[in-house]
DNA sequence: ACTTTTGATGAACTATTATTCATAATATGA
DNA sequence: TCATATTATGAATAATAGTTCATCAAAAGT
């Protein structure tokens, strides 16, 4: 029976495991990796604990499956803009102001990923690996993005490298920040101080030499 | 028998103490408090698991108390520079400036300290709370900092806030980066670039408008 | 209507681990 | 030297949690 077209079964197994993949993220990203049981995402989820292992081969695989998710969304937000063909201070200027709808979007999802990203050690290496490996990425691209932008002349000649992992450093920090309660209005405000900050560096001085 | 000086049985009892909090230091981080059994730290200091508990009540308490000594110790280090009669930036530069010692002296301290602070869910509540305070302390008085310079004039007119978050995210983020091998003079160039970077920003246009 | 397949279940199993406590070793003071 | 106090010990305890599997329920196919 190899039908193309998924069947209702077969779409309602997705659904139950989005479910559980929902309320694993809900305890997770409130309790982090290890105050979690399975029993509690079974509870939250409302199955029961055999069934999430008919989804999952164990909890450390169930987590990093969010974990993956979880990266690949805010890579393929961030990603694009970086290779867009804007210039580069209009890369950068987007790429920090995007933050504020990445906050607003997966606030549950930033809190996983920026909560257990950064601490190799406090969950199983196998989870972080592809997770790190886009921010890897992202970064890599953050830095050549800013060192074109230096050879068109259209940025300062800052170390790219510095810069790059000051920016990301500054808006994980803020993004993490402002998951504790989330305030539209006041992340866009400092997203638009972040920016001022750090074009303040980077943008050739024209205009802006005095305030 | 209430001598004021200690007799060498108390002396090396605080010896034992200290050579316990060591290993239990060595084992945490590296990985993580979850990752880390009391079995695990009675081997690492040649103790027996009951001897850990004539010293520290919990588990968590011996976390605490090695978190605490931590924030303690970079609490230490960084408060006075802050509070000394420098002029603002040269208080900035000198912040900047000492986490290369900082990193130096404390790897063991700094991987604890940074790996385990910022999220609030892998570790209990109560152990971070002395440590959070501190630190949320020295965050404003590095904020009261650039605000007098501001004052003074010797600064330029910077978002006091976000500034003071951005550089405490970005030194976060470089000393965590160096504790994974640390290479003194990469750190210290690294610092130096830090440096650049923001008093490029805070510092008055005077000499360096131009690059 | 009956068989088969698929998915759900949760009690039971196993492993791990924080913690305790009766006992042993050692030092102290008389 | 002996009694007492202090410290160290590690097997035993109890609780937690990841995982399995025999069983059940329901839908699909015939």
């Amino acid at each position: 029976m190899v039908n193309v077209a998924p069947t209702r079964k077969e779409r309602e197994k997705l659904v139950h495991r989005t479910e559980i993949l929902q309320a694993a993220l809900n305890l997770f990203s409130s309790k982090g990796f290890h105050n979690v049981s399975m029993q509690d995402i079974a509870m939250e989820s409302e199955f029961a604990v055999g069934t999430l292992y008919n989804f999952f081969q164990s909890k450390e695989q169930l987590f990093t499956e969010l974990l993956n998710d979880c990266a690949e969304k805010i890579y393929q937000t961030l990603f694009p803009i970086l290779q867009s063909n804007l210039p580069e201070n209009e890369k950068i200027r987007t790429y920090i102001r995007v933050h504020g709808k990445l906050a607003e979007d997966n606030i549950e999802f930033i809190k996983l990923y920026v909560s257990e990203y950064s601490t190799l050690t406090t969950v199983p290496r196998t989870a972080t690996e592809k997770a790190e490996k886009i921010k890897a990425e992202l970064l890599i691209e953050l830095e050549n993005t800013i060192k074109a932008g230096i050879r068109k002349n259209i940025l300062r000649c800052v170390d790219a490298r510095i810069t790059t992992q000051s920016l990301s450093a500054t808006l994980q920090s803020f993004i993490l920040e402002s998951s504790k309660d989330f305030e539209k209005a006041k992340v866009e405000k400092e997203l638009a101080e972040i920016e001022k900050l750090f074009l303040d560096v980077l943008l050739m001085p024209e205009k802006h030499t005095n305030v």
